[in-house]
RNA sequence: GCUCCCUUCGUCUAGCGGUCUAGGACGCGGCCCUCUCAAGGCUGAAACACGGGUUCGAUUCCCGUAGGGAGCGCCA
């Protein structure tokens, strides 16, 4: 038997981050099984669904990299079989139509709370003879669920979940406008598409309980079931958009790695041993329905920071600024740096790459690792830098210019050896050196290697930016009276 | 309230009755490396929720308690 799965989103916001794991874990399992993964849109609610969520979704799973089998279906579309397999359930006595009034619902309802019982519905319409309906009133179709013995699902993720029958009510399968609700609509799909394997979040293990009796009541055999605990936020509570419930494309614009995300998610709740890092293809050999955990994992930022760092680092360097080029786009400062990339900066971008990524969680970190080589002169100081470079550092930095001026070729090994021999023969520490000058070039007091930066940069640039810093104590004497 | 699910370091987890003085990873502390920041190497602190059973023996099995979570619509 050949595995399907499916995805089954509801397009009423983005993919958030705990359906992308959904959608994960299908494709893996299929895919690790030679079988097929279907995508579903349920848009059977008309009124939330929108074509931009649509979009999100679709927009996200690729940026994933988690590709579909065959047409994304629709399920708003197949409501006239919806509504078939709803009359032919009446047909064979497994349903009847309920004339009960939303008023006496809601009083049903608040009777069952107040009396402790979880079944809402009492089946006032089950045997009654439809002569008996109001007139004008439009029913609902209701399965006739069974009231003793019990129904079982053998969830493989939860185990053995049991539910007695007594405590579960006559469901709504088609409303009265005529349209299918969820219950309905979900075991018809899931069925005439063949899905033989259902991997979705345990929000849905009750719903699993009355599926069953539809299933049951169509003669139909019921899928695999596996029901994954949700992802919390990191307080334990439920994910909220401060937590990380974003959009997949919030992560993408945060400077996260497709792959990054998909071996953070995979591994929360779910494992493999000790194993941390997964490529996709090993991801797809081991992933298997028993090892997913059932207490619910919590978010965690800084780990997921961590895993990108490790993937930027193991990423090619024109990879990485491919990568970049794309996400300009979805960023805020994008356009400007877009607007910049010349055949020149592309050169210099992939030749410091090699020390940029080895510094950055994020695409994000790159690009402002690379701020020494994307500002214009003469550069701006951060506090720091502004702070480190006293009347001293800035005489030495005059010193150290007329040194490196001497320098050709401008190689690493050539400036280093002048900045050692300069800082040697004022009997300095590099570092009393290294530093005024990182600040003079980069404005900062952190960055790649200085001899690094001074090759990157060129000699011309070199000078001019220390040239620009060490002139400026002169201004600064003349303006204090000091000179 | 009712139904169902869950409970190992701060977090993600390994463990499927003796191998546990409980392992790995992230994070945190220290040391090394070092021109800064990272990366890397070494190293340290850090957990079986609680109470009963079952058993020769429980982190592992059962039952309670506590604490979390999900669901309870003519929403999906």
């Amino acid at each position: 038997m050949t595995v399907v799965t499916r995805f089954a989103p509801s397009p009423t916001g983005f993919l958030h981050i705990g359906g992308a794991r959904t959608a994960l874990f299908n494709w893996l399992y299929a895919r690790g099984r030679g079988g097929k993964m279907h995508l579903r849109i349920e848009d059977t609610d008309r009124e939330r669904s929108t074509q931009a969520a649509i979009d999100a979704i679709l927009d996200g799973l690729s940026w994933l990299g988690i590709e579909w089998d065959g047409d994304t279906i629709y399920q708003f579309a197949r409501s006239a079989r919806h509504r078939e397999v709803a009359e032919s359930l009446l047909a064979s006595g497994n349903a009847y139509y309920c004339y009960a009034s939303p008023e006496e619902l809601t009083q049903m309802r608040e009777a069952a709370r107040a009396a402790g019982r979880t079944k809402l519905y009492d089946g006032r319409w089950r045997d009654r003879d439809a002569a008996e309906a109001p007139p004008g009133v439009k029913p609902t179709i209701r399965l006739k669920a069974p009231l003793t013995g019990e129904t079982v699902i053998e969830d493989q993720v939860q185990g053995r979940v049991v539910w007695q029958n007594e405590n579960l009510d006559d469901l709504v399968l088609l409303r009265s406008d005529g349209t299918p609700t969820y219950m309905l609509a979900v075991v018809v799909d899931d069925h005439d598409m063949g899905v033989t394997h259902v991997i979705r979040g345990d929000d849905h293990l009750t719903n699993a309980a009355r599926q069953k009796q539809i299933y049951d009541a169509l003669g139909w055999p019921v899928p695999v079931m596996a029901h994954t605990p949700l992802i919390h936020g990191p307080d334990g509570s439920k994910l909220s958009k401060r937590h990380g419930a974003l959009g997949v494309d919030a992560y993408r614009a945060m400077g996260y790695l497709p792959a990054a995300l998909r071996n953070y998610l995979v591994r929360l709740g779910w494992s493999h041993g000790d194993q941390e890092i997964f490529s996709t293809a090993e991801m797809i050999a081991t992933f298997d329905l028993p090892q997913i955990g059932r207490s619910p994992a919590r978010f965690d930022f800084a780990k997921l920071e961590s895993l990108n760092g490790h993937y930027i680092r193991q990423s090619d360097d024109a990879e990485l600024l491919a990568a970049i080029e794309r996400l300009l786009p979805h960023i805020a400062e994008g356009a400007t740096l877009a607007a910049k990339m010349t055949p020149a900066l592309r050169q210099q971008l992939l030749a410091a790459m090699p020390s940029l990524k080895e510094r950055a969680k994020t695409l994000l970190d790159i690009i402002d690792g690379a701020h020494f080589l994307l500002a214009d002169r003469p550069i701006s100081l951060d506090d720091k830098a502004t702070a480190l470079l006293t009347s001293e550092a800035r005489d030495l930095l005059g010193d150290v210019a007329a040194e490196l001026g001497k320098v050709e070729p401008w190689t690493n090994e050539a400036t280093e050896h002048a900045v050692r021999g300069f800082a040697e023969q004022r009997g300095a520490k590099l570092g009393a050196v290294a530093q005024p000058l990182r600040a003079a070039l980069t404005g900062r007091t952190t960055s790649p290697g200085i001899f690094e930066v001074l090759s990157l940069l060129g000699k011309a640039e070199s000078l001019a930016r220390l040239a620009d810093q060490a002139a400026r104590r002169d201004t600064q004497d003349a303006r204090s009276g000091v000179g």
